[in-house]
Formats: structure tokens, C-alpha cells, sequence
DNA sequence: TCGCCTCCATACGGTTCCGTATGTTTTCCA
DNA sequence: TGGAAAACATACGGAACCGTATGGAGGCGA
């Protein structure tokens, strides 16, 4: 447990004055333990050593710290993958690398995950276009790796739509049900290789 | 939307007295529309036209209602489809049937559906046991289904574990964001016989 | 029919959060 | 260095919920 807030992103002065990345950041950490519901403006406060007063001059409500804080997490956190993946020049890399990399992603971040946290609050107004764009371009960009792999657009598609449910649904397994997954560093990788081998196969 | 309050399972009279079915019923109701957070005494009693008084004699408090809740959702509706698949006798026919089903499930109850509520509220300490159970009962009887179809133990549970995640993954994108999913019937009949293709290939 | 037990309504206190109103401190510049 | 503006604290009212306390209506057996 770190003792003081966490800053997010460049380190700011450790003073007094807060300012709004600092309550984003905050929010964004309160909902990747609690969901949505612990982004409530008076433990946040507390949390950071303030009271609602700070807050009330930064932000006019609760909902705009919400929507402030879910539009950062999309612009900062959500396309981390796809740039890294994206450097790679071979395709076939590129997905060995993606895949590997989202299913290890659901088990470094198991507890305290934003994105489960967004999962479990998709109906939020401001939460439900944001996992809409998010998930359209992980979609968008997998398929546009099938066909990179010589698979022809509507199959490059249905592959590219399965691997993403394998990854959501792989997320959502380590969280209700991690006794299921592979454990061992051994099993984990033939499960990968599985599923690559599927997504490839015919 | 229905005038009175709908009853579940076999209709009981319609008189003022309620039940400990009753208030189940109208919990996993209001869970499907809301989440766990709506799962509240006295929205529940105002909409099956009580009051608080009626509800802390049958339960001892709110989370005694949850309990009894996910516990009747797991015994009542976890099994349904597992039960129907089984019934066809032949392996390949039992896989495509339980593919079929899910993949359309989603989309039936797409709004409102108690499952995608639980996993929302999966660290919920009435929940996740019970999501646990009904997760490791599918990942089970899913790589029996591969057992079946005659690959070794090992190998069924990986190609198990990818179509239960396929399914989970599936059916967050059906909330989440739709318009990736085929729509078209055809459409859809080709994804479903790609995930069946390749969940079987080598 | 009398009293008991079941089932429910009413009324209350307590908690947690939201949002506003208003005063107080800090900063920074002219 | 005084004073406005920025950044915060304090205090309040209100909503929504939980849980308890208590009393009342209605069936039912003795």
C-alpha cells in the first residue's frame, strides 16, 4: 500500500493544491478497486487529504469527474497494446506478441483492473460510448492483422472478432473463476500457442 | 412492460401476501434491470406494493436477499442449457447446439440480463462463489465435449477453455459494443460455423 | 370467541453521499 | 505590499437507503 496518493502521469509538486489530473487520477484509481460506485467525491477527498470543497471548485459535479476521468483512461491507457504490437514489422509477430500480451495483461492487473471496473458499469452514460470506441478499434485493428495475414476481409473479420472475445472473456475468467486458467508458466504458454494455432488454423 | 409485478415460477396467488419467492423474484428482476446496486429493500417493496415491514420478516436483512437470490439463480437457471445440449446424443451435434445457444443468448437478453449483472458484481462476497461454481461447471462440461469428440484430456480443456471465453467475451461485446457483432442472420450463421471450424480444426 | 401467531404498516434514528453557500487562506501580480 | 483572484475549508440542507421498534389486521386452533 503506498502511503501517500499515487501521482499519475509527470510528478507534480507533493503540496497542498490539488489539481484536476490529480482528482482523475484518484477517481481512476478508486474505481479500479471499487468500480464506479467508489468514485464518490467525499472519500475521494479524504483520500487525497482534502475535502469536497477543492473539489466543488474543480469540477461542477460528480458526473464530470467521471466523464473526465473515463475520457483519460481512453486516451491514455487504451491504446498501449496497439502501439507496442504495432512496432513490430512481421505480421504473424504482431499477433503472437498481441495475444501474449493481453492474456499475461488480465493476470499482472487481475484485482484492481480499470477496464474490468468500466466492464461492470457499461451502462453509464458516459461510460458506454467510451468502451464503444475502445472496443470498435481493438476489433478494427485485429481484424486489419488477419488480413495482413492474407485472410480476406469478412474472415479476417470473424477471426479478428473471435480473438477479442477470447481476450474479454479471458479477462473475465481470471476474475470469477482463476482456478480455471492455466497456472503453470508451461500451461500458460500451450494455451497460448492453442489459441494462436486455432486463430490461424485452415 | 408488465402492469404487476411478474412472478416467477409457479404462479402463486395474487393476493397481498408475499413470499420469500416473491422478494427473490423481484430482486434478480431488479438485478437484470440495474445491477447488484439495485437490489434495494425499498425500491423493492415500493414495486411489489409493500412496505419495509413485510421484507425484514421474511429476511434478516438485504444481504440475506442477495444470498437467496444468486443461490436460486445458480440452482434454477445456471443448468438449463447444459441440460438441453445433453439430451442429443451425438458429440459434434451436442458442440454445435451449445455454440449455437449461447452466441444467441446474448443477443436475446441483451438488455437486462441477470448473468452480465453478476459478473459486474463479481467481487460481491454472495456472488463470487457462486460465478465461480457455474464458470468451473462450464469450463468442465465443455472439455468434456471436446473429450468426446476424441481429443486427449489436455488438449480438451485448452480448446474447453477458449469457447467458454469465446462466449463470456461474446457476451460482453453484445453489451459493450454491438455494432462489431454480425447482425444479419447469414451474417451471424457464418461466424458461428467459424468459431465451431476452428474450435475443432487440427 | 378468545387469544396467539403470522404477516405487514408506520414511524423513527442513523449512515453516507450529493450539492450549495459562505467564509478563509494562499498566491501572485501590479 | 495591498488586494483581487484562485484554491480551499466549513457548515448546512436534502435525498436515498438500511435497520429497528412497535403496533395493527387477519387467520386459526382450542
Amino acid at each position: 500500500m503506498s502511503e501517500r496518493p499515487v501521482k499519475r502521469g509527470a510528478g507534480k509538486r507533493n503540496a497542498q493544491r490539488l489539481t484536476t489530473d490529480d482528482w482523475t487520477a484518484a477517481a481512476l484509481e478508486a474505481m479500479a478497486g471499487g468500480g464506479l460506485a467508489a468514485v464518490a467525491v467525499e472519500p475521494l477527498a479524504a483520500r487525497l487529504g482534502a475535502t469536497k470543497g477543492s473539489f466543488y471548485w474543480h469540477f461542477a459535479n460528480r458526473d464530470a469527474l467521471i466523464e473526465a476521468a473515463v475520457l483519460r483512461w481512453e486516451r491514455e491507457d487504451t491504446d498501449a497494446v496497439i502501439a507496442l504490437v504495432d512496432a513490430e514489422p512481421d505480421a504473424m509477430a504482431r499477433l503472437r506478441l498481441l495475444i501474449g500480451l493481453v492474456l499475461d495483461s488480465t493476470v499482472v492487473t487481475a484485482e484492481g483492473s480499470i477496464e474490468l471496473a468500466m466492464l461492470a458499469t457499461a451502462d453509464h452514460p458516459h461510460v458506454a460510448p467510451v468502451l464503444a470506441r475502445v472496443t470498435e478499434r481493438r476489433v478494427a485493428y485485429t481484424a486489419g492483422l488477419f488480413s495482413a495475414l492474407g485472410w480476406p476481409a469478412e474472415e479476417a473479420r470473424r477471426r479478428g472478432l473471435l480473438a477479442v472475445t477470447a481476450y474479454l472473456g479471458y479477462a473475465q475468467l481470471a476474475h470469477v473463476a482463476p482456478g480455471t486458467l492455466p497456472v503453470a508458466e508451461e500451461d500458460r504458454r500451450r494455451y497460448i500457442d492453442q489459441v494462436i494455432g486455432l486463430l490461424t488454423a485452415g
